[in-house]
This record gives C-alpha cells, structure tokens and sequence, in this order.
DNA sequence: CGCATCCCCTGTATAGGGGATGCGGTGCGATACT
C-alpha cells in the first residue's frame, strides 16, 4: 500500500513540477527507498535522469536538501536548471568561494525562511567547522553526493576532503544520503559506500552498453602512426568529436598540428584561462568547435547528444575514466566511433600519476603528534608542518589502519586499542601498498582491454561485473570475426567469492574468450586462463 | 616510468654520444596584487 502510495507522489511530482510524465523503474525505485529513510546509491549514464532522482524527492521533503558536488561550472548549470523553471518551490542556492560573504549569509537566510529548498556546496566549503554548524542548523532532509565516483577517484591525493564527506554527512545529522555517478566499477561501487558511511543502500544500476558506438583499438607502433591513424578517421568521421590527450602541452601541440593540416580543432585544459576555458566549452556545445582536442579535464557535465567520435591519443589509466570518456559519444542514439590508439609507453604516465609511495617518517611525526590529545586539523597541521593536502592523504591512512577516529565536528583522537605510532605508520604504508596495486591492477586491465582481440564489450562489462555471452557486434574484434561467443556453463559462477593461495578472497567478474576476470580484495583485478585455473585447480569457490 | 632537453665532453666538426635534469592531470579556496 505505502509502495504504490510513495510511487504515485513520486510521479504526481515529477509531473506538477518538472514536467515528466514519465519516471524509469530505476529512477522511481531509489526515489521510494529515499523517502522511506534509506541511502541510495545510483549509477545511471549522463543524461540518464540521476539530477532527477534527487530533485523530485527533495521536492516531497519537508525541509532542504543539500548537494555536494565538485565542480562550480556544474554546480551553475544545476542551479540555472532548477530556477529557470520559475517554481519557487524549487529555488535553489550556492555557497562557495564565487559568492561574496553577503550572499552566503542571504543564501542561508533563504533556506531557513523555506523560501529555497536546494543547497549546493563543495565539501571544501563544509570542511570548515562555522560553515558546517551553520548548514547543519538549517536540519537537512537529504544529502545528494553528486559526481560520486570522485570520492575514490580524487579524494586520495588531488582533493583530499572528498574522502572526508562521511564524516561531514555524520556532522549534518545523518539525514538520508544519495550517491549519484555516471560509471562506478564494483570496487568502486564499495569504495563509495564504505567512505560514505552508508547503510544498506539501495543501489539501482542500468545497462553499461550501448550498441550505437563503435569500439575499435590500435596499436600504434609510432608517434607518427598514430597521427596518421587519427587523419584517417577524422577524414571518415562527421564532427564534432573529442580527442582525449595525456598532457596539456599535447593538447596544444596537436591543436596546431590539426589547425596546419586543414582540420579546425580547440584546445581544452585545465591550464588554460578559465574565460578562455569556459568560452571553448560553451562554442563546442553550441556546435561551434568541430573538434575539442582535451585532456582530462573536459568531461562531467558535458552532456551533448551529437558527438560522433571520441579518439584516445594515449591509453586511459582504467576502464572506469575509458567508458566515461567514450560515453559521451552519440547519446542522441545515432552511431558513433570511439577509437583508442595506445602505445606501450602511455602506460609510464599513468604510472606517474598513480604517484610514489608516503614518507614513512611523515606517517610516523602524525601518528605521534595525534597521542598529545584530540586535535584539530589545523593544530596538527601548526605541529608538524605538514600543508593541508599532505596531511589529509596522511590522515586518511591512518584512519583506515585504526590509528586515528574523526569525530562528529571533525575532531581527532587516538582510538583505544589503536596501534603505536611505528606500527601504524607501518601498516599505512602497507595500506597505500594496496591502494596503489589497485589503481595498476586497473591499468593492466585498461592495457589488456586495449590489446585484446576479443569482444571489447564482453570485457568492458565484464570489468563492471556484468556478464555478455553473446557478442556484441559494434565492436573491432567482432567485425573482424576474432570474438567469441561465450558458453553457459563456466566454472566458477558469476560474482562468486573465491580464493587463491597467494592472492587470497577476490570476486569473479566476467569471462571472456578463454580467459576470466577477478577482481582481488588486495591485489586488484587479475585475468587468468580459465584452461589453467581449472586443470590446476588454483580457485577454489567460498561462496557461490 | 620514459620522454625531451640541456649541457658537457671529446678534441677541434659545417658533430655526435652520453649523462643529468626536469616534466607530466583532475579544482577547490585563500591570498596578494591592480
């Protein structure tokens, strides 16, 4: 009875205030799981209606709901999105570093007044402990962790307090909380669960393929083999499109090089001026730039139906960052290519990137300083001299080895049984250890993806923990007549629990061809021959 | 980790080899200027 109830007010909503006459199953299950009181966690694609999930349960709550997102540009969008409709009901209002302290105070004052019921917000913002008490006084109804997959992307080393968002939820009051991402792996998934404190969520997925783009994958032996594989496919290709490039200086370099060889391209990265910046997303959205040649940093937000390739100059550092990126290609439904072009040395960069091992002496001085009693972050950072960034990735592998708890107002104190401050500066390193053979796992997933002459899907959503028997037609290996179609019968069940001597628990993720993926609890993702694992017996099933 | 670049060395080059060095992504917010 509630069931139905729930879902009629649910779809009354979505109607009388947004105008959807229409809600997917997916979107209309982690809506109802919302206003019962439970967590959601919810991966649909860009454009799949993840803002919605929010938006129309907040607007059946009898107070304000806050949403922490990353990005100041996304955060505009979402905002003009909601006022636009004219519907007071639905006024939504930022604080950040772009508002004067005035209009923080006046955004504030609108929600306590009712008069605006959405709040977005940074966790940087919320960081700080007068902002926290402020918005934890306006009693919150709901929590929307938007872009959640930059929790286990970013929070380790670029933006610290991403990993520090559960404990700012706990400081809230704990009101219900909604995860919402475009792409989470099943470790990820986790990851974001675990970090975010959540409680039996209901986690609502969608389908990950997308039959209207086509995957291919190269080898390119040379530098110069790849520019021309690229000509070659911008002759055959429609624009617009994005060619993702490693570096900033790539980004410009092959711009030049585009412009000189008669295709009008657009540098795009994160070091360039942010009216510049802003002005090439605008001109590409508006089908004003043919191609967007762009690093990293072009990508949430961008949500455009027409874009008809998507080119890699160099191997992504996971399948995670590879399907977002391709998957902003053709969401109109009408075919589109993605084509990576990767080259053994790509992966030296990812290396870099994936950073170096934390001083041990460091760890040691932090877990030492924390013994003189609860602290602040910016005491600990007066005592050690350790900047925010460093001591905040610190911090948080101290935390997960059980050498420092983080209070309701953020302060720190040394558990009871917690370990000495030489052991835990041991054990975090140990923990960083597997951090970092889980970030290379991905790496070796993403270069086996890209050598493989195997159904690309099949191993794509085989990295997401979802299984394809069947080729699937849109990809290289099948127009080439190397993928196979995979047996019913395997012999370790899908996502069962198994164990190796060395490797130890690990969740099978998929097959493919003759080999199988499993993803280890410390040593990452493994594709191992199914032939050798069963003659020799390596896997043993725990649970089915 | 691997590359591009610089500089030094040899031995006197209109030059080439080799070692050292620096560089490489994602953005919030605070601060110091005009």
């Amino acid at each position: 009875m509630m069931f139905l109830f729930r879902s009629l007010r649910l779809r009354r909503a979505a109607r009388d205030h947004f105008g959807w006459n229409r809600l997917r199953p997916a979107q209309l299950d982690a809506m109802r799981a919302l206003l019962r009181g439970r967590d959601a966690v919810v991966v649909l694609p860009t454009g799949g209606g993840k803002s919605a999930v929010y938006q129309v349960t907040a607007s059946l709550l009898k107070g304000p709901t806050v949403v922490i997102s990353p990005l100041l540009a996304l955060q505009q969008d979402q905002i003009a999105n909601l006022n636009d409709r004219g519907n007071p009901a639905l006024r939504a209002v930022r604080i950040s570093s772009a508002e004067t302290p005035a209009k923080q105070a006046a955004a504030l004052q609108e929600l306590r007044a009712g008069t605006a019921r959405f709040l977005f917000i940074t966790p940087e913002q919320l960081s700080s402990p007068e902002r926290m008490a402020e918005v934890k006084a306006l009693r919150p109804k709901l929590v929307a962790v938007d872009e959640a997959h930059c929790i286990s992307s970013w929070g380790h080393d670029f933006r610290p307090d991403y990993l520090t968002i559960g404990h700012l939820i706990r400081g809230l009051g704990r009101p219900p909380v909604v995860a919402l991402t475009a792409t989470a792996s099943p470790p990820m998934r986790e990851d974001i669960i675990a970090r975010l404190g959540l409680r039996k969520p209901k986690v609502v997925l969608t389908g990950l393929d997308r039959p209207n783009l086509f995957l291919e994958s190269t080898h390119c032996p040379s530098e110069d083999y790849r520019w021309r594989r690229l000509l070659k496919l911008l002759e055959e290709a429609t624009p617009p499109g994005i060619v993702y490039v490693p570096t900033r200086r790539a980004a410009e370099e092959l711009t030049q090089r585009l412009n000189d060889a008669g295709h009008e391209a657009t540098a795009y990265h994160g070091g360039m001026a942010a009216g510049v910046r802003a002005r090439a997303h605008e001109a590409f959205l508006a089908d004003r730039v043919p191609i967007m040649v762009a690093t990293s940093a072009f990508g949430m937000g961008i949500d455009k139906p027409n874009i008809r390739f998507v080119a890699h100059m160099a191997l992504p550092d996971s399948p995670d960052s590879y399907l977002q990126e391709i998957g902003r290609a053709g969401r109109d439904g009408d075919p589109a290519h993605a084509l990576l072009l990767h080259r053994a040395e790509d992966v030296a960069l990812q290396r870099f990137f994936n950073g170096g091992a934390p001083d041990l002496a460091e760890l040691r001085t932090v877990a030492a300083a924390l013994h003189s009693g609860p602290v602040t972050k910016t005491a600990l950072a007066k005592t050690t001299g350790y900047n925010a960034r460093k001591l905040a990735a610190h911090l948080s592998l101290l935390e997960q080895v059980g050498a420092v708890a983080t209070g309701t107002k953020g302060e720190l104190s040394v558990p009871r049984f917690a370990p000495l401050p030489d052991q835990a500066a041991r054990d975090a390193i140990a923990e960083h250890g597997r951090y970092q053979a889980g970030q290379r796992s991905r790496t070796d997933m993403m270069r086996r993806f890209a050598e493989m002459r195997g159904c690309r899907v099949q191993a794509l959503l085989g990295y997401f923990g979802e299984q394809l028997n069947d080729t699937c037609g849109h990809c290289d290996s099948c127009h080439e007549g190397t993928s196979e179609v995979l047996p019913d019968d395997v012999p370790y069940p899908l996502h069962s629990t198994v164990r190796h001597a060395d490797w130890g628990t690990g969740m099978v993720l998929g097959y493919e061809k003759d080999r199988m993926t499993v993803l280890f609890d410390e040593v990452g993702y493994k594709t191992l021959a199914v032939a050798v694992v069963t003659a020799q017996k390596l896997l043993v099933v725990e649970r089915g």
